[in-house]
Formats: structure tokens, sequence, C-alpha cells
DNA sequence: AACCATAGACAACCAGGTTGTCCATGTCCA
DNA sequence: TGGACATGGACAACCTGGTTGTCTATGGTT
């Protein structure tokens, strides 16, 4: 029974916590290695239509340094691709790559997977009553929104 | 309604930083700056028994170098004080000053206002099966234990 | 043609971590 | 008592994911 404010922050990030590590870790088994939150916000993003840096940036509040940055991780491990622009010569074009698309996928699979895991401990009932009452009180946007910049840090 | 595991995850993540953002923003307006979770932590931890830098990195999971960091801003904001042991040469003594006590009982403050508030928002009933929901889930120690490693990069 | 806005590269910096090395001190044991 | 080992802390180099500032090249507008 908890009383404490600080208590209920904790367990909220322990929630968080518990989900993205076996994510992880599952992840990773599947050959996916140090693939992270914030890689996913930024191909979700990109395969959203996000085709440039500047674009990710401002579509995930963050500065076109930060994102270049993420970028270039990305496409190092094969995940997006980046080409010139053929219509503008600033611009080099990124692209969600298929192996990228595999690892968006995957990783989804992985979460609903953790997600019914957690239904079957709980109840389904109980989990999408968590979920509703979670909703009303960050609001629908928490959910999407520009939770990279604090995806970011809540890793590992 | 949320079917997806991603959103869930997000959903515990916007929970966490929404309050978190809140009991920042109050603990700098009442004139405590810049203060993150991650000097809470080793706060409490010093005050509950933790009073030198490698003794303080055994507790919170981390790296001895980094909790010698951490105490540096400490000391410097006036927060926790530093002086060399009597009874061992090597060691330098930490403890937390009276202004120190001030922060953390008024963070402590805020975010069991904070818990209140969301409380008359979704009923005290309902917040109390959250927490017990989630409390089932992630486990007793998720609420104590190595939190810091994480709570250190889910901030803003 | 001149001017301004934009894309991206590059560099310096910050926080909060890591590892590795080193020295001074303390402890234990033959 | 002396030597070996363990511990505390300082220092340095590095990592990640951010930041700001500056610069160039290109594009769009008037």
């Amino acid at each position: 029974m908890s009383r404490s404010g600080a208590d209920l922050a904790l367990l909220l990030l322990g929630g968080y916590r518990t989900l993205v590590e076996a994510a992880q870790v599952e992840l990773a088994e599947r050959g996916y290695d140090d693939f992270r939150p914030v890689h996913d916000f930024a191909m979700r993003a990109i395969a959203a239509g996000a085709d440039s840096a500047s674009e990710l940036g401002r579509r995930t509040s963050v500065s076109k340094q930060a994102a270049a940055k993420t970028i270039a991780v990305l496409v190092e491990r094969g995940y997006v691709a980046r080409e010139p622009d053929p219509g503008d010569a600033r611009r080099k074009r990124l692209q969600v790559t298929p192996l990228g698309f595999d690892v968006l996928r995957q990783g989804e699979t992985i979460f609903d997977e953790l997600r019914a895991s957690w239904a079957r401990r709980i109840g389904s009932a109980e989990l999408a009553a968590l979920e509703s009452r979670l909703r009303e009180l960050v609001g629908d946007d928490a959910v999407r929104a520009d939770a990279p910049g604090w995806v970011a840090q809540a890793e590992g």
C-alpha cells in the first residue's frame, strides 16, 4: 500500500523499464543488438514521412544536429538509407530499409507479447483498466508527441 | 483503447514523466533549481547511511566514479557536506545538510500533492488499484533497488 | 541580382554514465 | 614487524544523447 507520490512515480518508471529491458533483451536475442527506444522512435518518424534530418528533428522535438547523430547510427547499422535528394541538392533523403522494417516489426511483436503476458498475470480487464486510467491522467498525446527526448534518457 | 504493448510502455513513461516534470517545475519555483531525480536518489541513499562515495556507488548500482561526480554537484549546491573521516584517512564522510533535508522534504511533499491530485481525478480507489496492479507486475523492489541508473536517464 | 531561409556538416560543450590507472591508507597474516 | 592485499578516492579518457553556435551550399522570393 503506497501512500507516497514518489513511490507512484517509481512504479511507473519501473513498469516502463521492465517492459523496455525485456524487449531489448529479446530483440538482442533475435540478432538486433543494442536497439534502443530512441532508435525505434526515430525510425517510426522516418517511416511516417520525416525524410530529412531537419524534419526528423522537428517531429521528435530535438535539434537537427541530434537527429543527424541518431540517423548516423541507423545508417551505419543498415536500418535507414540516406541518399541525395534529386530535387533539392541540400537535402539527403531518408528511407527505412527492409532490415529497418524488420526490426520495427519485431519490436512491435515483442511489446505485444509482453503486454499479453501482463494481461495473463493480472487479467485482461484489469490491464485495460490500468491503461485507460493512465490515459486519462497523462493524456493521449503522451503516447505520441515528444517522447523521444525522454525516451533517450529512460534507458539503460 | 490500446491493444499495443508499445503504447502501454509509453503510457507508463508518460506517467512518470508527467509527475517528474511537474515536480521539477514546482521545486524550481520554490527555489531549488535543476534538482533531478538522480540527486534525490543519491541524497536519500546518503541520508540512509551511504556515507562515502564508494558506498553510495554500491548502493545505487553505479560506479564509485559516477557517484563521486554526483556528490560533487550536491556538495557544490550545499545539499551535502563532505569532510575527512577522523577514523580513516582514506575516506571523506558524507552528510546531508539541513538545506539538503529541506529539498528532500519538499520534493516528497510535492510528489504527494501530485498523487493526491491524481486521486481527485480518477478516484482514490482507482489510483490505489492502479498502484497495486503495477506493484504486482513490476515487483516491490522496482521501487527501491537500482532505479538510479534508469532515473538518471528518464529525465529531461 | 540581391536577399533571406533552409539543409546539413562540424566543433565545442554538458550531464551522467563507463573503464582504467594511480596513490595513499588501512587490514591482515606469516 | 613487514609484506601483501584491499579499499577509498582522484584523475583521465571515453561513450551516448543531447545542446548551441558557426559555416557552407543551395533554394526561393522579390
